[in-house]
RNA sequence: UGCCCGAUAGUAUAAUGGUAGUACAACUGAUUUUGGUUCAGUUUGUCUUGGUUCGAAUCCAGGUCGGGCAACCA
């Protein structure tokens, strides 16, 4: 073990700091923590922080997480989202010790709310909403308390039944915490606790009609499950008086909250509103396009749950916001997929190459290995045989002198096969380059090249008559905007007319005919690529996960 | 002009009163049958002003800057 792992082994985030100092001064014999989705979206990788976070503290210290979906809004939630939320924590590779819902606790928490009205603690209210705004003040001035405040408990007992009931509509009632309409902070000024909602829940069906709000639901929820670090973020800060308030004035379990900064991307937005509205507008075709940051798009397009956890390791876990660059999230699948993809080669862009000295109807085998990284990854065989594919992108007439491609002249080595030497450039009658001659080095095979030539380069390559056609998705970052919070413009605005690029038709080696959905894929000198769910039978359909680091461009920047 | 958070290289994070370290990014170079990988190296930092202290990124006070708070959302 070296001195810098053992350094970081040694340095905690503030919640572990906070949790081993629960354990050790015996306050807690063990934690218990929770991921607390509401099911009105997908989950994204900012859940991903959240659940690394959860879960692993859990699994690190020997306690348990429940999964508990906040479902106290009837009107924006389904059963699609529970189940894409579940199946998407389960990809991420945690376990959850009890899958529970707020909604299991709605006759729990109207319990609670008629214990607060008989102690005195809450009232019904019979304000509009705007006055109930209007009554509230400002940041600056003090709200102030209406008549219906001054209810009686008997009043407020018999008129929250009715609620619950079904008596009156939607909005023309409320059910308040009775705090301090003065306070400074504005959670504390008589919240709501209740709100009238004639809507179909998605679980409870239509047995209520009345809803608990989140400060109401929340708190008393952990409490019921004995959570003992509720971890939620940051602009959660101003609730955790409430938390409180509640809890104390319950005389319950005390859970308590802990706020950390979520987790920003760089050229991304992390909201589940504006995700949403990616998918209803069909900027995107759903939400797991590719180009999505939700654990459904990052898995379409190829991410590893390794990578992604890998990922919320190394952001850490502070109390600042912060925004990470999209090239750290890149260099954890690369990082990975380095280590597992199996290697193929396919041209994207092709120029036919005819190697004059290769004998016309023969062909042969020739053997590569699946992965340079690992060795048990295996072998495999190319054939190769007169006429070639190579990248257009990969031959230049007249080449600056620190390009080591095919140029009139030059040589380079075929990946796994041989060196050869351009020795003519065919043109159609416009000029346009239709085609290599080549001649091969017989001796420079691969592995047994007894030729002595040394090359600089080094191509990837598809021989002719067996290539496959296949499609490519190349994506690209899906924003332009490198803060998207800190931008002014409607988010839409900012969107990447370039964030997909379709190659049609590109040309794959034979071994790609059997590709499975679970395998990852390096393409050659191009990126990682994997399968994606639109292939058919006539067709191959490669999504493009990231791109290799690229050198070359780099040194043509420099110009 | 209220209250609550926060401030360490470009980005993110560590140092828990005692040598400002790590990762990503960037840049050099070596290796390479992927301009990939790997390896070696370089550049860049404690918001500010005071105070406490032998000693301050760390503690205290003022300021500056950034974020949050006035949904019958979570």
């Amino acid at each position: 073990m070296t001195e810098t792992l053992k350094e970081a082994e040694k340095s905690r985030n503030f919640l572990e700091e906070i949790v081993e100092e629960d354990l050790k001064s015996g306050k807690y014999q063990s934690i218990t923590t929770r991921f607390p989705p509401e099911p009105n979206g997908y989950l994204h990788i900012g859940h991903a922080k959240s659940i690394c976070l959860n879960f692993g503290l859990a699994l690190k210290y020997g306690g348990k997480t429940n999964l508990r979906f906040d479902d106290t809004n009837p009107v924006t939630e389904d059963t699609e989202y529970v189940d894409s939320i579940k199946s998407d924590v389960q990809w991420l590779g945690f376990q959850w010790a009890k899958e529970l819902y707020a909604s299991d606790y709605f006759d729990q928490l109207y319990a609670f709310a008629v214990d607060l009205i008989k102690k005195g603690f809450a009232y019904v209210d019979d304000s509009t909403p705007d006055e109930i705004a209007a009554q509230k003040g400002t940041p600056t001035e003090p709200g102030i308390r209406n008549k219906y405040s001054e209810r009686t408990v008997e009043e407020n007992l018999q008129l929250f039944e009715e609620m619950k009931a079904g008596k009156y509509k939607d909005g023309e009632k409320v059910l308040r915490a009775k705090i301090d309409m003065g306070s400074p902070n504005m959670h504390f000024r008589d919240p709501i606790m209740y709100r009238i909602k004639h809507a179909h829940h998605h679980r409870t069906g239509d047995k209520w009609c009345i809803y608990p709000m989140y400060d109401f639901a929340h708190g008393q929820s952990d409490s019921i499950e004995q959570i003992t670090h509720s971890i939620c973020t940051l602009e959660f800060i101003p609730h955790r008086p409430l938390y409180e308030w509640f809890i104390e004035k319950l005389d319950i379990f005390p859970s308590h909250q802990y706020e950390f900064a979520r987790l920003n991307l760089t050229y991304n937005v992390m909201s589940k509103r504006k995700l949403k509205l990616l998918v209803a507008d069909k900027h995107v075709t759903g939400w797991d396009d590719p180009r999505m940051i939700t654990i459904a798009g990052l898995r379409r397009r190829g991410y590893t749950p390794e990578s992604i956890r890998e990922l919320c390791d190394r952001v850490g876990v502070v109390k600042r916001d912060s925004l990470i660059e999209m090239s750290l999230l890149e260099f954890c699948i690369r990082e990975h997929l380095n280590k597992i993809a199996l290697r193929r080669m396919v041209v994207f862009d092709p120029l036919k190459v005819v190697i004059t000295n290769y004998p016309e109807g023969q062909s042969e085998m020739l053997h590569s290995e699946d992965n340079p990284e690992d060795p048990n990854a295996g072998n495999r065989e190319i054939p190769f045989s007169r006429e070639l594919f190579i990248e257009k992108e990969d031959f230049m007439e007249v080449a600056p002198k620190k390009f080591f491609r095919l140029a009139p002249g030059q040589m380079v080595r075929l990946k796994s096969a041989y060196i050869i030497k351009c020795d003519e450039v065919i043109k159609d009658a416009a000029g346009n380059i239709t085609e290599l001659h080549c001649s091969y080095i017989p001796e420079s095979k691969s592995g047994a090249d007894t030729s002595g030539i040394n090359v600089k380069g080094t191509l990837h390559w598809v021989s002719a008559p067996t290539a496959i056609s296949c499609e490519l998705r190349l994506y690209d970052r899906l924003f332009q905007v490198e803060d998207m919070l800190a931008d002014d413009k409607p988010f839409t605005e900012s969107i990447n007319p370039n964030s997909l690029v379709i190659v049609s038709n590109a040309y794959a080696e034979p071994a790609l005919k059997t590709a499975k959905f679970d395998d990852r894929y390096q393409f050659l000198r191009k990126g990682y690529f994997c399968l994606d769910k639109d292939t058919s039978e006539e067709k191959l359909v490669f999504n493009r996960t990231v791109t290799l680091k690229d050198g070359w461009a780099k040194e043509q920047k420099k110009g």
